[in-house]
DNA sequence: GCCGAACCGTAACGTACGGTACGCATCAGG
DNA sequence: CCTGATGCGTACCGTACGTTACGGTTCGGC
């Protein structure tokens, strides 16, 4: 497990201008990739590179604050756990399974993750642990409540949440991710998204939906 | 899809020291990340930065070059497709699951993905594209004759075999490869590896073994 | 033994970029 | 109006690294 606490609620401390400034940046992160400047942000951003020292400290602190602010954009929406049938569970599932899909194969998501893969490898900053919270452990801490009461209401039936989630997380996602980071086309059409998602969501129920006979493996 | 024909057998044109290079190159590369310097690789393969550039005409060239060197070290390994019966079956899926996971493991696998990643972005070279085609491309080219020759020997039913394999790799894969690249710790031990295999393909099954009625998915 | 090619080691060049310093404009508070 | 703070624009410095150039060495062919 990586460490707690990379996704403390960054919006509290920023400034407005501070803000633009990271929009900025993010938005040249996803044209440039990691081969951003500093020079380039500054101009980008209308404000002079001393202001962005002054600010974050140095590059990787200015690519840390932009990678956290737009963590902090989407924010929890929490799930009504009340009169949970097979109806609403699959309705949850699907809406979880498009909405990642729609994540991971955003501009930004990729863009961001390009950069936190490229930056895991040498220890200087936690941009890999930032998104990985964010994103895959998110994803987790908001869907298992939705599995654990599907399983009190009798609908699903698994021994372990985390792996259960974690079998929904590639029945739903598969290769796309890879390939996307890879740069491969994926063609990802609102109606490619919909339909993937049901079918993710009918494999997902076939394996620990109750009644079956699977849930030991 | 992307570009065909970047699996070339590189090996017939390189000669024993090239080779040998390359290898310094990628061993490099696993430490170092994407940051190696031409200095570093020079003095590592006890050759001069001239022979480099000679060889490989710049940086990037030695990239490709070195990526390529590991892809065709890896060749394939045909299966039997006679006297299929579902123990047969059974085991040649949890052996090409067990090998997927060894090699999305591995420390030269993790780099190789990094730096493609990374390289995605920005056009330059075909990283990405030559990681993809002898990644997750080579292993369904190898897996789906298996998946063809169950559903001839009626152990299997699913209507479009890439839609099969895709489901299987995200059953193996889940989330270890994203979690990998981005420098999580996931424990990943010989035993762990066997179990999952045998879990995935036992989810396999269910979804798509004969006589089940969920092939329509 | 001699020649040229290939190659090693290293020094040198050019440049891109991270980081810093400084001058000037704006503006709030007194 | 004065003053200090904040921040923009820009020039500047240091350095790391890709790339090139060059002298010295090994080695196969004649």
């Amino acid at each position: 497990m990586l460490q707690a606490g990379a996704d403390i609620d960054t919006s509290e401390t920023l400034t407005e201008r501070q803000q633009a400034v990271l929009d900025a940046a993010l938005r040249l992160l996803v044209e440039e990739g990691d081969n951003l400047t500093m020079t380039a942000v500054a101009r980008r951003a209308s404000c002079s590179k001393e202001t962005l020292y002054k600010w974050f400290g140095d590059r990787d602190g200015l690519l840390t604050a932009t990678v956290q602010w737009q963590a902090s954009k989407v924010r929890v929406t929490p799930v009504d756990r009340k009169g949970l049938d097979l109806a609403s569970l699959t309705a949850s599932l699907e809406r979880f399974a498009s909405d990642w899909l729609k994540v991971i194969s955003s501009d930004t998501s990729i863009a961001l993750n390009r950069v936190a893969v490229g930056h895991a490898g040498s220890g200087k900053d936690d941009l890999g642990a930032i998104v990985l919270q964010n994103g895959r452990f998110a994803l987790a801490r908001r869907l298992k409540p939705v599995l654990e009461a599907g399983r009190q209401a009798g609908l699903l039936d698994f021994e372990d949440a985390e792996m259960a989630f974690r079998t929904f997380f590639g029945l739903v996602g598969r290769d796309v991710q890879i390939r996307l980071l890879l740069g491969d086309r994926v063609e990802l059409t609102e109606a490619a998204i919909g339909g993937d998602a049901r079918r993710a969501t009918q494999q997902f129920l076939a394996l620990f939906g109750a009644n079956n006979r699977l849930q030991s493996l």
